[in-house]
Order: structure tokens, then sequence, then C-alpha cells
DNA sequence: CCCTGACATGTCAGATCTGACATGTCAATG
DNA sequence: CATTGACATGTCAGATCTGACATGTCAGGG
């Protein structure tokens, strides 16, 4: 259930609808965190409404809904927030990828190997790109939040991938060529 | 579909049973990459078979039936590492934890990023360990495949959350104790 | 004023996944 | 020789998730 709380994470930092959330699902957690679609969404905030977790605090044109957080769900966000770490599954492609680098022969996972460090270092270039972006859009002595967190740590992520991949390809220098 | 591709690469790596298999996913993926359980593998493993991609290459005891990995899922394998990364949605419960840590209040943000530099660091140890007995036990000048690698991922992912954490602690330090 | 595209919410069939239940084998220990 | 625990495979109900379908609003450009 941790869709739920990732919904009231978001929420208590801005009270949105719907909309947003599902843009800000994709924006910001999408990549590393947690993602879900709108279809998923929608229909957790009714569910969350009902167990009075949240709220309509506003119905802006077009039937938006915008959403706050009430206080049983700011308990429930502090709670599951300081709860042992749960066993929620672990799914990421990318590492997936990597942990079966050495299914390979040699030459491809020396290309492979390659291309995700190049690949990598792109990333965390644009991510040190958007850093700054953030940091001179904040008034300065400004407390960052959110954002900036989160940027920060796509790209150390970024950064260890492309160390990472990097590694190994230092390993298999070290290999003899045969098999 | 990655839970058959995970299957094929563990498979090219060693021939080996579901229940072999569904200690592996625990053991080296379940942490970071993906995580899957014997109900899940059992009939996976009867589609692959189906679909010619592995094939039942010897039985033994206790009616245990040791797959390998076919031509054809050699070629699918390969097919996958190599193409571009999908969509497929990453689910990551710490790390969305991490992401949420800016809606907590001052004092708890700072409790709680304590506690997870505390244990990364502790859970990076506790690889650096393992990555000593793994080099012990492989012969000098022998490359090392999957869980050498693997566990080398392990370690600087804990490092990065534990720096990261501390950078976070960092920036609060610098943060007025005003609300 | 028409059209396009962003905004906004919703449903639903089918796929995937989880956790519990179920069954049986074999080796080691007492 | 009985018991325990690791080995080994399987099913299934219910929860979760995905991708497609569906519907309508509103602002701005032509």
């Amino acid at each position: 259930m941790s869709l739920r709380h990732a919904l009231l994470g978001l929420l208590v930092d801005t009270e949105q609808n719907g909309y947003d959330l599902t843009r800000r699902f994709e924006q910001t957690l999408s990549g590393h965190a947690w993602s879900a679609g709108h279809s998923q969404i929608y229909p957790e905030l009714k569910r969350m409404t009902a167990d009075g977790l949240i709220e309509v605090v506003d119905e802006g044109s077009r039937g938006s809904k915008v959403y706050g957080v009430t206080p049983a769900g700011r308990d429930e966000l502090r709670r599951w927030m300081f709860s042992p770490p749960g066993e929620a599954p672990a799914r990421n492609e990318f590492v997936l990828r990597l942990f079966l680098l050495s299914s390979l022969d040699l030459p491809d996972l020396r290309v492979l190997a390659e291309r995700m460090a190049r690949t990598s270092d792109e990333q965390a270039t644009e991510l040190a790109g958007t850093i700054k972006e953030i940091e001179a859009a904040t008034p300065a002595g400004q407390p960052h939040g959110y954002a900036r967190f989160a940027a920060e740590f796509g790209r150390r992520w970024f950064e260890l991938q492309r160390d990472w991949a990097r590694w190994v390809l230092g390993e298999l220098d070290d290999r003899p060529e045969a098999d």
C-alpha cells in the first residue's frame, strides 16, 4: 500500500488535484521510487477520502477536486515513515539488467557496459543542470525541500551507475580474452 | 515481463531448479532489482518451457526439475539486454521514503535521516565483508561474475544512501530552527 | 467561431503479483 | 524408528496494476 503513502506525502507538500498528482508522480517519483498511472491514482484518492485520510478542500473549474491531507492522514504518513522498512518488493529494470550483465559473453558485455556508462553520465550531467536551475530559482537562505533533495539523489544515483559500469569495465580489462 | 528475463539470466549462469531459483532471487535480486516468490516462479517456468525458451535438462530426486536455457532463450535474453531501456515501473519503498522525507517537520526529519544514515552504513559495512569473503573464495586471477558484480553494486548503493542522508543532515544544519 | 491541445476525471478487462494453503520427499538427529 | 526441518512443487483467491477506452471542459490561435 505504498501508493497511498506516496500520495499522502505529495499532498502534505502541496494541496492539489488528481491530474497534478499524476504529473508529479511521473516527474519526480516515477524514475527511482514508485510509479502509478492516473487510472490507479483516482480510485485510490476516493478510497483515501472514504478512509478519512484526505478530503476535498476545493473544487476548481472543469470538475477538478483539490485534495488536502486530514490530521488522520498526517498521522498515518508519519506512522508509516517511522515504521520499520517494509518488505515492499523492489522493482527496477535497469538494475536487473546490470545484475544480468554477466550472462553475456565478453564482447557483448563490454559494449553494453560502455553504453550504460555513457548513458548514465549524460543523465547525471543533465540532472546537475536541473539542480543548478533549482538553486537559481530558490531565494538564497531559503530551505529547499523535495525537488532539491530528490534531484540530488537522482544525480548521485546516475553517478553510481556510471562509476559502477566503469568499474566493471576495469575488471574486464584485467580478464584474459580467453573464454 | 521482466520476470521472464530475470529467470533466463539466472539460468544462463547456472542450470537449476525452481527452488534454487527462488532462493537466488531472494538473495541477489530481491534487494535492488526485482522480486518474485515461488508462486510466481513455478508457473512462469512452465510457460517459458511451453514457449521453448527453457527446457528440463535433468530430473533430480524429490521430483525436482533442473532447467536449462535453449538457444531460443539465449537469443531472447540477448535481445532484451540490448533493447532500449523499457518503461518497466520502478518500485522501491526505501527511496520513496527518502523522497517523502521533506513531508516531515524538522525534528522528525533529523531523527529519520540519522537513522537512515546509520542503517545504510551498517549495511555497507556488512556487504564489504561479504565481498572480502567472495574474493577470498575466488582463486586468484579467476574471473568473477555475478555475485561479485552484484555485491559491489550493493555496497555502492548503501554508501550512496548513507552519504545522501548525511548530505541532507548537513543541509538541515544550515537551516534556521524556525518553522 | 472552430479547432487543437492541455486540463481533468473516470471505468474496466486482462495481466501480474502476493500470501496462504496444500502436498509430498529425503536426510539427519535423537 | 519417529520427528524435525530443509528440499521441492504446486494451486488459488484476492489485491494490485496496466493500458485502453470513454467523456467532457476550457484557453488560445487561426
